[in-house]
DNA sequence: ATCGTACATCGTAAATATACGATTAAGCAA
DNA sequence: TTGCTTAATCGTATATTTACGATGTACGAT
């Protein structure tokens, strides 16, 4: 088998995994930014800021967008993205408390 | 092509990118949550606790070493792992700027 | 109606990731 | 030595990811 066993574990866990994905690529973490530093909602400025082809990025923001931490609309015949605020500070606070629980726990080994 | 063009990006989003790679797994969470509630060193204590094989947990254990998330270290016949803190605070670190650069920048849009 | 721009999607190729059984290697015990 | 236990690695199957060119679609402008 090669399938994914997510049902195996607790719904947090998925969940935090489901984010740490959609951060675990460079690009991906490069339009979080981009997004980030301009005010305004971006369209396809995204791809000039990258060094990848147009439909890989569409690709990028679409894995952004499936994990919830962006969100597009369209707007005549561009799209406007942005982050998505609601779940990026629910994504902080599961990392957060992932730490938390880590270090409360541990004593020291090795 | 397939590869990931990752010299085309900052150093830091790599790192990032690459620690955020190495937790987006329920599995390595779990292994995370399962090293830090024990104040001793856990070996093989782990595969009971996971619902995967033994290989598999191996396998994972593997990818959690190489982000350097985890150390372990040979003890007879068993191996006894566990977590880098240093490595760890790193990554929270970078987690935490990354929001915060984020939040920083943002106005608000949409 | 036709053209151009912006972007998503399709099709495809190659690399990685996930999972497991089977095997290997290393150490301990008899 | 022989056998047992522990854990890494190999081999393999399948799924997913990454990347891009090409195509499709939707809109605005002419």
């Amino acid at each position: 088998m090669a399938t994914a066993k997510h049902d195996a574990f607790e719904v947090d866990e998925v969940q935090l995994a489901a984010w740490a994905k959609a951060v675990a690529h460079p690009a991906r973490l490069a339009i979080l930014k981009v997004l980030a530093a301009r005010n305004t909602c971006i369209c396809g400025e995204i791809v000039d800021e990258l060094p990848l082809a147009q439909a890989t990025v569409s690709q990028h923001l679409k894995a952004l967008k499936a994990a919830g931490l962006v969100a597009g609309e369209v707007e005549g015949p561009r799209t406007c993205y942005c982050l998505n605020w609601t779940e990026l500070q629910r994504f902080r606070d599961a990392v957060e408390t992932l730490f938390d629980e880590m270090s409360r726990a541990a004593a020291s080994c090795c």
